[in-house]
DNA sequence: GGACTGCATGGGA
DNA sequence: ATCCCATGCAGTC
């Protein structure tokens, strides 16, 4: 390499100084050293005189006379560098161009396509479109002083805890002197620098640079090869070349991806010699910036447009490895112009993040990349770190604690409090949030942009970029889906599972392969708006599935050991004798139409294909459905809330659409589709406290409605403990008439459901009568005793007990009638729940279900009942065989049907105590044969 | 019991 | 093999 490429490597380097120290024989000078007083060219000789380009270092390059004159002439390179390495040819005019030097920086522009052009082309050619591929870039002032002071101030005064200390971790820096190429310096890194704080790793840094021009200046590896074929310039060949053009190849790759890079480019550097190019010029901004401000303000030199080109990002693979590239920030201009709000700052995006749903949870804690962590924020050297204040696009100002966690011997640095910020910003796992900063102010600035946009934008791009818009890893297979649109019936829009490809696309783009978990859930809650449930609905066996069952935790699934195919959707009911059938709507005329309960549907099925009914096999043939029927049978989509009655009891359960795991009306209750919401849950619960005590069937019916809406408000996502139910399911839940679909039971009735019901509420019960008197004669003594001194205390009211459960006369008189006489009982009752019910349980199983196992509550629930229910079969057996006494006294009306108790679930804004004849109900008879 | 906190774990790059 | 990081979870308040 010749000396006068060492120079400019010199005056590359942020440390001239340093460099300057290390071989004074290199030329490299400074206005700041005074260790020689020879030009900064090396192939000069004659005293330095005169400033030339400005270094990185924020001082400038001292030359001579002579040499300053050729570099104000812009003619230093053809003076001084004629047979340097790094001549190459313009594209457009093919006018060489010197490219190895930092004098020459701002004499061409890196074509994205490879190959350079000088600046009077690029400035001719170029058209500055919105290309959210800028880097971010150092911010060189010409006024260096007042970077040093921001670099330091700008946090110190954002952590408002004094000067920071450099930092911690620049593991950027230490680990491969790559940032001394490409990272771009922060401000308090230049700091450092200029302090001379990293002469350990000056030696590394030099060599580094020493090849540094030499990938830079050949941008693409048509280029360099061209170079050596063209020109015959062997001169840039060396061992190297192989990595560098594998780098460049690299480089190239990220390019074509129009990926921005948060690292320094050697706009950067140009930007530092642009003051020395002319001196008397505004202070450059940065390349960046200067394209924000190109959009904001017309009328901008062209000359700036052609200086911006030059801040293509011109990234070594190494540097481009130093941060992931799902963190690159891709700010649009819009965007920029979203944060800065003021068109006198400039915006330097830092980075950005996919929030993950532990990111976008409650809990508050946004986890931060370590290296965009340690690269852009203020360092910490102690687990609490700092309070660090951020403004959010709007404006607003959010103080957040910056901090990590030790781990595994490195950190985890997280941003604690931003779940204000976060619920601000309307955001939710899977958007983004964006990281800038504000100059001059410094201000860190979060951004944010919606999965939904950034899937659009980043799919534009991608077609863009492939050309063919066609998916790029295949997930276009998937297909436009021939559903129709989402109604009541729970059919999923067409346009969403086209938009469900595309955002597949953008995934593996955006997301690369990482995250599986957070790519799926984000899909699947954001983008498609599909819950879980209709999910299932979705999928049919293969025709010629034969299911395996495995049995995990008691539960069976039904594994599709072949890939499920994508099924019509349809509704099962059951039809007015009590047979299930199922219900599909004409994709033509969006008529429904009835089919047998097996009949598995293409995904598109029309009138034609109903081969069940040739009366209605046309869409000309009228609906078999009357509207109020077809009201009653599609599931309530947006539910605002759904009601649980119990005899007079009508509980309120506010819900959402996503599955509950466990749910005992698996797919058909309108509770099955929804959640609770602690708030209505309680009230219910205590609507449910209020009545439970009305007897010991009443008290299981609330039971397991309560211990469904346990599991309502406990689950917040689907496990895979709920078995998938299909057609032809014999199960409990399959075989339990939708919610509020389907006959009443009579108490007689012995139906598959009733039979079910009984058997497993028979076998409970005698299992824990069975527990519960062995546990009772030692305890019941102690219990007894300690009610009767609190009788004698305080309420000689055995309902009183109950506190809150004394709403109602009823429930009173209910109470002293069936009363179990243990309070005690009665106020474990009255405990809050943990467990479940889970109708699915497999009998010979429900041992599972003793105490040890649960978590306490429920099973004291469960054992309450039983000792209630059984101490009224001892009761009303010695009375003849007759309905509980209780719900005698308790049903206002219809009581032969509620007798029992029973769990009516009505839809949305339905009351099915007036009106509801098709109300659900679970007999369960106290004439129950054991089985 | 729920919220919060800090660390541990394990999948994935 | 190592590191990152999403998330789980136990301890604490």
């Amino acid at each position: 390499m010749s000396s006068s490429s060492c120079s400019s490597l010199a005056a590359t380097s942020t440390t001239a100084t340093a460099t300057n120290n290390n071989n004074n024989t290199s030329c490299c000078s400074s206005s700041s050293t005074v260790l020689s007083r020879k030009c900064f060219n090396s192939e000069c000789t004659d005293f330095k005189s005169r400033k030339g380009w400005r270094l990185r270092s924020g001082d400038f390059a001292d030359l001579c006379d002579r040499c300053a004159s050729a570099h104000e002439e812009g003619r230093f390179c053809e003076t001084f560098h004629v047979n340097a390495s790094g001549w190459r040819g313009c594209e457009s005019c093919g006018k060489r161009v010197h490219c190895g030097c930092i004098v020459s920086l701002q004499a061409f522009t890196l074509l994205d396509a490879g190959g350079i052009a000088c600046m009077a082309c690029a400035r001719k050619s170029f058209v500055l479109t919105s290309n959210p591929a800028w880097p971010p870039l150092f911010y060189h002032s010409p006024f260096p002083e007042r970077l040093k002071d921001l670099s330091v101030k700008s946090w110190s005064q954002l952590a408002g805890s004094g000067p920071v200390p450099w930092r911690q971790a620049p593991s950027l820096f230490n680990s491969s002197a790559t940032q001394s190429e490409l990272q771009p310096r922060m401000p308090y890194e230049v700091d450092r620098l200029n302090a001379g704080e990293r002469f350990s790793a000056l030696s590394l840094e030099k060599r580094k640079l020493e090849d540094f021009p030499e990938r830079f200046i050949n941008g693409s590896p048509r280029n360099h090869l061209q170079d050596i074929v063209e020109n015959g310039n062997a001169g840039i060949i060396d061992d190297e070349q192989p990595q560098m053009l594998s780098s460049l190849r690299e480089d190239i790759s990220a390019q074509q991806f129009g990926i921005t890079i948060p690292y320094a480019s050697p706009s950067e550097l140009k930007d530092q010699i642009e003051g020395s190019v002319n001196p008397l010029l505004p202070a450059p901004l940065p390349p960046f910036a200067k394209r924000f401000h190109g959009t904001l303000h017309k009328g901008v030199d062209s000359s700036v447009d052609g200086q911006i080109r030059n801040g293509r990002p011109r990234i070594d693979a190494r540097g481009k490895s130093q941060l992931l590239p799902r963190y690159w920030p891709r700010f649009t201009d819009e965007e920029l112009q979203q944060i800065s709000g003021n068109p006198n700052s400039v915006i330097k995006p830092l980075f950005e993040k996919m929030l993950s749903a532990s990111d976008a949870g409650r809990i508050g804690r946004l986890v931060l990349p370590k290296k965009c962590a340690e690269a852009y924020f203020p360092p910490i050297s102690q687990p609490e770190g700092l309070p660090l204040r951020v403004q959010d696009s709007k404006g607003k100002e959010w103080i957040f604690q910056f901090r990590f966690w030790p781990n595994n011997n490195s950190r985890m640095y997280v941003l604690e409090g931003v779940t204000p910020c976060i619920q601000n910003m309307q955001l939710q796992a899977g958007d983004i949030v964006t990281f800038s900063r504000l100059e001059p102010e410094g201000k860190l600035v979060m951004g944010f942009r919606k999965a939904s946009s950034a899937s659009l934008s980043d799919q534009d791009n991608e077609t863009s970029q492939t050309g063919d818009g066609v998916s790029a890893n295949g997930d276009a297979e998937l297909g436009p889906s021939p559903w129709s649109k989402v109604d009541k019936s729970g059919y999923i829009a067409k346009e969403v599972l086209e938009a469900k490809s595309s955002i597949k696309k953008r995934k593996s783009s955006t997301l690369g392969s990482k995250s599986k978990r957070l790519r799926i859930e984000n899909e699947d809650m954001i983008e498609l708006k599909l819950t879980w449930e209709e999910a299932q609905g979705l999928l049919r066996p293969a025709p010629d599935h034969v299911p395996s069952i495995v049995v995990i935790e008691g539960f069976e699934f039904e594994e599709y050991e072949d890939a499920p195919v994508l099924g019509k959707p349809t509704i099962f009911a059951m039809d007015n004798v009590g047979h299930k059938i199922q219900w599909v709507q004409c994709e033509d005329c969006l008529k429904w139409r009835k089919l047998p309960l097996n009949v598995l549907l293409p995904s598109k099925w029309t009138c034609s294909g109903n081969t069940w009914d040739s009366e209605r096999s046309s869409c000309s043939a009228a609906q078999d459905l009357t509207p109020e029927q077809l009201e009653n049978l599609l599931p309530s989509r947006n539910l605002d809330a759904v009601y649980v009655y119990f005899n007079d009891f009508k509980m309120e359960f506010l819900v959402q659409n996503v599955m509950i795991p466990n749910c005992p009306f698996c797919t058909w209750c309108y509770v099955c589709e929804s959640t609770v919401t602690s708030k209505r849950l309680k009230a219910a619960k205590k609507d449910i406290d209020n009545v439970e005590a009305l007897g010991g069937l009443d008290t299981l019916a609330n039971l397991a409605i309560l211990g469904e809406g346990e599991t309502l408000l406990a689950s917040s996502q689907a496990t895979t403990k709920h078995p998938r139910h299909r057609p032809g399911c014999s199960c409990i839940v399959c075989i339990q008439p939708p919610s509020g679909k389907g006959p009443k039971h009579k108490q007689t009735c012995t139906c598959n459901v009733c039979q079910t019901v009984k058997r497993r509420f028979k076998t409970l019960m005698m299992k824990r009568e069975k527990k519960q008197s062995e546990k009772e004669a030692e305890t019941t003594r102690k219990q007894q005793e300690s009610s009767a001194e609190k009788l004698l205390d305080d309420d000689p009211s055995p309902s009183s007990n109950a506190g809150s459960a004394s709403g109602s006369p009823n429930k009173k008189k209910a109470v002293s009638e069936v009363s179990d006489d243990d309070p005690n009982r009665m106020k474990s009752s009255t405990s809050p729940f943990k467990g479940q019910i889970d109708l699915n349980i497999q009998p010979e199983r429900e041992d599972e279900f003793s105490p040890g196992s649960d978590s306490g509550g429920m099973m004291r629930m469960l054992q309450d009942a039983s000792e209630r229910y059984l101490r009224m079969q001892r009761f009303l057996s010695s009375d003849g065989d007759s309905i509980p006494a209780s719900n005698h006294s308790v049903s206002s009306g219809g009581a032969d049907e509620k007798a029992g108790g029973g769990i009516m679930l009505g839809g949305s804004h339905q009351d099915a105590s007036e009106d509801h004849p098709s109300a659900f109900s679970i007999i369960t008879s106290a004439s129950t044969p054991a089985t």
